[in-house]
DNA sequence: CCGGTTTTTGAGCGATCGCTCAAGTCAATA
DNA sequence: TATTGACTTGAGCGATCGCTCAAAAACCGG
């Protein structure tokens, strides 16, 4: 019965996300998006409700992608210190954009004019340190790193590495500072693993010690 | 004969600043401008050209200061290494705002919309780096870290650690998140002076052996 | 092929944008 | 104290902003 609509969500989306990325919210015009978008603004309004809508669609989007490679990475790999470096590495992979971290640039430029994107990217960004706090515990729990680290401390220093890394992208021949900085990482996380037990097996029942500050 | 200006360009210049580094370029107006600086649209056309001649004098304070504060705490300190943890320290220290570097804010929000001020970013912090590397390569002279150490590599590290932790000032709990990677950072200077020649002083004429990948 | 429902269109709304400039103000000189 | 000339003022410019809505278009079930 009704008129199907002519355009595709998901695409229109990432076409979003791809103009923010690049321009941000506020330089990012309806006039830019129509035209990304091929969509007039009644369209636009019809399924995104305001600009805003739009932009926090892309960031849910971005979010969505990167959990995806980062359980990609880790489930393809034999351990959870390897599917970090997997995950890190890739980074830098093709078909990946040399670009900064797209919630990290909605973060700064929410930080003092929009409370809701700001705090849509916080939460994302926490997702993300929960994401690798547990890749940690694993790693632990399975002795492949110090019995002693600390999870969720080591988490916010990997994905401030990576953040930092990614911005590194930004800036004047980005493609090789990123991979400069990934291989730090890398590097990193192998001294990490170094320092885990040299058997992967738990040698008795009992669980291991508490944590102790990150190395 | 004329008359004197009004206004302390300083103080405006600093006022500015205030106000771009927490709203941005784009979303700081000029109603916003004239009311931070108490100045009319005349006078700050008059003083400043334009809205971005205004955003480049407020990046160019910015730099100024951020160098005084490097060389004041290169100039305290009895090494290189102490000098650059003294720096490290000192942001976190009293009276220092808990924010991102203005500098990586305007760079993000000028990538894709105005390559004067992403040009200005990326000189300031080319600049910035240069400083970084050039105190590491004093210490690797003075052989207070390892003669093989890379200066030039390890600067860009550093940088990136430094941008990182303050990035992490701009989330919630962002003084605690700042003051642990700052922490970090200290521990890692640490290191890279453990790897020096225990005798500070040169043992020879010669000049040390070429630089190698860092940590 | 028509009637019903939904989507798309695009002209244009009021608000705000960065900015200009003629008039007014004020301090230093003569 | 009158004159001079730079500085300040603020109304308001044209352009653009995000957004609305009535009309036209398009698809589907009957």
């Amino acid at each position: 019965m009704p008129r199907p609509a002519a355009h595709d969500r998901d695409a229109a989306v990432a076409r979003a996300l791809d103009l923010f990325w690049s321009r941000g919210f506020h330089a990012a015009s309806l006039k830019d998006i129509e035209a990304a978008l091929d969509m007039r603004p009644g369209s636009i309004y019809a399924a995104f409700d305001s600009k805003q809508g739009l932009y926090e669609a892309a960031i849910d989007a971005y979010a969505r992608a990167e959990a995806d490679l980062f359980h990609q990475a880790m489930q393809a790999a034999p351990g959870a210190i390897d599917g970090l470096i997997a995950y890190v590495r890739g980074i830098a992979g093709p078909n990946r954009p040399i670009r900064g971290c797209f919630v990290v640039r909605s973060l700064l430029e929410s930080a003092g004019t929009n409370a809701a994107i700001r705090a849509r990217a916080e939460t994302v960004l926490q997702a993300v340190e929960t994401r690798l706090a547990q890749a940690l515990e694993r790693a632990r729990a399975a002795g492949e790193i110090a019995a002693d680290a600390d999870p969720a401390r080591l988490a916010r220093r990997l994905q401030g590495d990576i953040i930092s890394a990614r911005l590194q992208a930004e800036r004047a021949d980005g493609a090789a500072r990123l991979a400069e900085r990934l291989e730090d990482i890398t590097a990193w996380l192998e001294t990490l693993r170094r320092q885990g037990t040299p058997a992967p097996a738990r040698r008795d029942g009992r669980p291991p010690p508490g944590p102790r500050a990150g190395a």
